[in-house]
DNA sequence: GTTAGCACTCCCTTATTATGAGTGCTAAAT
DNA sequence: ATTTAGCACTCATAATAAGGGAGTGCTAAC
């Protein structure tokens, strides 16, 4: 257990090298005011909070910097919710103060201001289709041999898939198959799609469809190929100003996973309510090693949405950063449920 | 004007700095054995290439460098149609024998392809709305006040865009409004719908519609919202492997314009038809100084469509990199067209 | 329990010195 | 008139050395 003394050097410690991404000497920390001890009582302290695996050298006779389990501790512990200025409320309520007519555009703002507000990266991944349901599908021609299904859910978005048609289909014969999915696939969650099509349609449409092998194969384009959730991401350059990557190579292999879409999705998709917060190694990948990455959740009608989250390296501001998702994933859901 | 040793020079000049991004001394090409002449002669023919700007030296007694002028020169003169190798054919063909249900897939796969082989950065830009026409509209319910307009061009595409529905207008308002605008804007090209709007549309809409404003309202955002242009990136990592960019502070400002979508909309836009070589300065954007950007266009039954584009040193390999783009472009058209 | 004092460590900066690749020029050779 | 060998000179780069300074751990005194 820590002593209330230990705790106060420790938040110092952190709180500064935050700010400067120095290491810190137990001199500067008598000097700061906030602990009227001389620096050898710190250092005695200081000496303990090492042995703890808090902080760390980084060489013997160095200042010190923080761990990943001192940031970790800090988190859990040392937290106090911070309050947002006026201009950073000011630049969120003015973005939220239009009346967006369209998902997409609320998340692209909002990925814009918290990357702008931070400067660190932000991600923001969503919809996902869990909840969602289907309500009505629509066929429209756009050429002879093609033609785009649209996919409304019950929560107002919309899907669009290309397939082909094929030849000796003709429109009559897609409207009575679009009446028929309508018919039975209406309500049915969009996950389900696959298998109540394997399942009860198949026989359905074996009889009234005149060439099955062909629309079998129409609706597998059309209904059941796997539409990618998408991926959001502002201020990518931002953190190679953060002096941790000043390292070239360092900032070579982030920006490589980071270009790979799935393993950014994977990323984001372990995050649960809440706000959850990964700190250097706790995030799996090898490139992220000096990153911490904070996820919040969106919603709509109170269930899962999406996954909004902050990459910073791990001497991030949690504090801000925390305070600010709370606030933008509120305003996020809120949005969006105005929109429907 | 170049005697026949000054051209031989300079190519052996620049195609090994391309390979070894080092300078290049007089010993080394006499060595390289394409020209039997010594050491000394071949200074003699450098000393000159210098004073025409051809060529640069990095410090006193350095070696030399390809000038911008240099390059520049040898993409006008000097360059060698090069056969793309096996490989890079077997890559290329493999991912154009699908036949894709979609634009994008193709754009995205081409994209991928660019910046695979060449280890540069790809970017691909399009379709532009220039030459498709509106073919039809349609109008789907999203919720109770918001719904979305699927516009269907000529050329196969579609295109959606939100809006939201006054809320004294009934469904029986919208099917009117949407047969009276597929009756008049058909075949309009998707430019022009604006200023056709404001045309003959007001006057039928001011005599058939009870509420003139919020229909025109509506109008105004589902049809005249700017759609932007879209931008695929690709491999953007691969510029940072170059050892021109092994310092950060380069990355950092080559990576916040790329960021601006609409500086890199603006600078494929310039392109015309064939193929385009802008390097260095000629570039407009202060931060890629040291890039070359080559532009070919695809098309659709003949006419531009959009652009593709690759980003990478000046250093770069310009042979290889313009026969890729032109067997790439003519794919994608090809592709395309296949496509409607 | 706290603190002053001190020896010690190691990073960082600056200065110094090779080393070597490459040049330009001159004079000799072809 | 070209071409080439020879040589002095330049400058980046790497390696080495030296000094300064921030910070530590430990001991002994307060």
């Amino acid at each position: 257990m820590l002593t209330q003394r230990q705790l106060q050097v420790l938040q110092v410690i952190i709180d500064e090298f935050i700010h400067t991404a120095q290491p810190i000497g137990s001199r500067a920390i008598a000097k700061k005011g906030e602990i009227s001890f001389s620096s050898a009582t710190i250092r005695n302290e200081m000496a303990d909070l090492e042995d703890m695996g808090l902080i760390e050298k980084t060489h013997t006779s160095s200042g010190r910097v923080p761990s990943e389990r001192g940031y970790r501790f800090y988190v859990d512990h040392l937290l106090s919710p911070i309050r947002l200025s006026q201009a950073e409320m000011q630049r969120i309520g003015l973005a939220f103060e239009k009346d967006y007519i369209h998902f997409e555009k609320v998340v692209q703002e909002s990925a814009r201001i918290l990357s702008e507000l931070t400067n660190y990266t932000s991600i923001i991944l969503g919809p996902e289709v869990f909840n969602s349901t289907l309500r009505q599908i629509q066929i429209i021609s756009l050429s002879e041999n093609t033609a785009v299904a649209i996919l409304v859910t019950n929560n107002g978005h919309m899907e669009h898939r290309y397939f082909n048609v094929p030849k000796m289909m003709k429109m009559s014969d897609l409207e009575r198959l679009v009446n028929i999915l309508n018919d039975r696939l209406a309500g049915v969650p969009l996950i389900q799609l696959k298998e109540k099509l394997y399942g009860e349609i198949t026989e359905l449409l074996m009889k009234y469809s005149e060439d099955f092998e062909s629309t079998y194969y129409l609706l597998q384009q059309a209904l059941l190929e796997e539409q990618p959730v998408k991926l959001y991401v502002d201020g990518i350059s931002n953190i190679m100003y953060q002096p941790e990557f000043k390292d070239i190579e360092k900032v070579q292999s982030l920006f490589t996973v980071m270009e790979q879409e799935d393993e950014m999705v994977n990323l984001l998709r372990k995050s649960d309510e809440g706000i959850r917060v990964s700190i250097g190694q706790e995030i799996e990948l090898d490139a992220m090693q000096d990153c911490s990455l904070i996820t919040a959740t969106y919603t709509l009608d109170n269930s899962h949405l999406g996954t909004i989250a902050l990459l910073g390296p791990t001497r991030m501001d949690y504090s801000r950063v925390i305070s600010l998702l709370n606030v933008l994933s509120k305003q996020m859901s809120k949005s969006l449920d105005g929109l429907y």
